[in-house]
Order: structure tokens, then C-alpha cells, then sequence
DNA sequence: GCCTGATAGTTAGCTGTCAAACTATCAGTC
DNA sequence: GACTGATAGTTTGACAGCTAACTATCAGGC
């Protein structure tokens, strides 16, 4: 198990040219950075089968993992998914024209809405968590509990001090 | 240390909502993502300070770490960087008209070239290499050296598995 | 030497996101 | 009760990336 990965080669090919540099952190950061841009697309087809993109799929989630009346207003929901209000704004133009939310007027402050969720909305964003349960489980099945569970240890140290919002 | 983090409230919302579920992997997967999230723009700053973005100073530290003559063909550099060979073209032509990059004729093949780091493209990504690289280095040093390994290792058997790419 | 299929790069068209400017409304102060 | 600053959402304009179509070149078989 002593096989080089492409991160290896990155960071002993920079470790060659800038013997001065401390390379420790930057091949943790160029394995999460690629990891990234395997894990993306192999959840994204997941997605893409219930007519959904991720962050589409994600403004679903947040609004059914509510629970009960599954509304909530835009600004609470591009806070939580951590986006701009403007990127929120085309987003939920799209669920609504697909006929997965609908804006309804918010009676206490005449600014917002109350985005609910529509029943073919409910049934599309279960489905798809239940497939996106599984297709991330068997992802990262390779990993023992023990290191799953380490790794979620640290990753969570990690943004215990990194995140703003805790 | 029993705080909730953000990724716990979705963890244990899903949990009410949908107790069917096995959550373990979401959270991980969860918490990986929001790390990207963060970890992104933290460091999109350094480069900034440099007139570049993420995506152009890779290329660039492609070829500087590739050593003399610092010369790579546009399809080495869409395929280490994982990205479409379109997106290399705007990216060479925003490098070049920078400054940073030239583009040579392919003496062996006459339907590519040779891009080249110029003077200027070198000093640049050396001196945001140095800065990146501590300020990667500080983004993790909230973790301890084994932590840092651990992390490490379980990050590598991950990336051993999913990335095609060995 | 000439096809034929593969490969290198660019172009055209589309899309999702962002920042900044704008409209409407709220909430507190005088 | 009117004014002032903050807040909610949208609109506008810009931009980086993608896929698909296109041009030019290569390489191998006949």
C-alpha cells in the first residue's frame, strides 16, 4: 500500500522544485479539494435522476427536513445553504416552475414569503434522500466504522473552528 | 465539547423527520461538503492578492512544479486539473493576456502547443505558493500532528478507491 | 499515397452563481 | 406620526465552467 496517488506526485514534485516550503497541510487540502470533485458528480447523478441538481435538491431538504408545515422564508434558506439571496432567488424560480415549491405571501412581514413545499416537491426530495442515503453510505464503504468515525472526529474539530456559525 | 454543529441540527432534523434513514455517511459527507464551502473562499483570498483565481493559479503551479523548461501541453494540463479542455482554452487565454503564459508552437505536433510559464507567471506563482502554503498551514493548525496524519491517511484509502486516476 | 478513425484545440450556446443597484417594507426614534 | 437606517427580495450585468459541434492534424491499414 505504498502506491503513489496523484496528490503524492503533486506534492513531491513541488517539494522538488521548493525544497523551502512545508508541504504538510497543502496535500490534507489537495486530498480534500479532489475528493471534492470525485464526491460532486457521484452524488449529482443521483440527483439528476429525480430532475433535480444539488443545490436544487438542497433547498428541497432543508424545507422537508423542517418538518411540518415544510415552509420556510428565503433569506433563513440561502443563510443555511450558505449562498447569496440573488442565487436563491433564480433557484426558487425553478422549483417553483417545476412545481416543487410555491411562494406564498407571509402574513406577519409583507418583504418575504413563506416557501412551501408542494406535494410532488415532498415526494420527489424523499425519494431522492433515500437514493442519496444509500449512493453516499456505499461511497464511503470502503472506510472500517472506526475510521469513519474518525474521520468524522476531526472533520468536525475542523469546522468547530473554521465555520463562523458554529 | 458536546456542542451542536450545523451539520448535527441537519443530521438530527433528518433523523425526526425520516427515522428510516441511516445517517452516518450523510453526516461525514455533510461535513466534508461544508468544509469545501469554507475552505474555498479562505483560500481564494490569497490568490486574489496575486491578480488570480483558484482555477488560474493551478494551472500555473502545474507547470511550475513540473520544472524546466515549465512547458506543458493544454490537454496534460485539462486532464491533471480534471476539467474540460473548453475551460483550459479560456483559462490559457486569460493567463496569456496577462501575461503569465505563452503559447508555443508543438514542434512534434502541429495541432497543439507548448504553454509556457513567462518570467512574470514564475514570480507570480512562487510568491502565492509561499503565502497559500502558510495560510493552508494555518487554516489546519487547529488540529495536532496525529490528528493532521490520521486525517491524512483516511483521506488517501478514500481517494484510493473513488478516484479512477490512481 | 490515400482513407478512416482518433486526437488537439477552439468556438458557440447555455447555465448557475455572484455582486451591485433597485424597490418595497419594517422598526425604532424624535 | 414622519423620518432614517436596516432588511427582504428581485433585477441586471458579468463570468467561469460545461457540452456539443467544428477545424485541423495525426497515425495506421490497405
Amino acid at each position: 500500500m505504498t502506491d503513489e496517488d496523484a496528490v503524492d506526485a503533486v506534492v513531491s514534485a513541488w517539494h522538488r522544485e521548493r525544497p523551502d516550503l512545508d508541504l504538510t497541510a497543502i496535500g490534507v487540502a489537495g486530498r480534500m479539494g479532489r475528493l471534492a470533485l470525485v464526491l460532486g458528480p457521484a452524488q449529482e447523478r443521483v440527483f439528476g435522476k429525480f430532475g433535480l441538481q444539488r443545490g436544487e435538491f438542497d433547498v428541497l431538504a432543508a424545507l422537508r427536513r423542517s418538518g411540518r408545515p415544510y415552509t420556510l422564508i428565503p433569506s433563513e434558506l440561502s443563510a443555511t445553504l450558505m449562498m447569496s439571496r440573488a442565487g436563491m432567488t433564480s433557484r426558487l424560480d425553478r422549483l417553483e416552475k417545476a412545481g416543487f415549491v410555491e411562494r406564498a405571501l407571509d402574513p406577519n412581514d409583507r418583504r418575504s414569503f413563506r416557501i412551501r413545499l408542494t406535494a410532488s416537491g415532498f415526494d420527489a426530495v424523499d425519494a431522492a434522500m433515500t437514493e442519496h442515503t444509500a449512493n453516499v453510505s456505499g461511497l464511503l464503504s470502503g472506510l472500517s466504522k472506526k475510521e469513519l468515525n474518525l474521520l468524522d472526529d476531526v472533520l468536525r474539530k475542523l469546522l468547530g473552528y473554521l465555520d463562523p456559525q458554529a
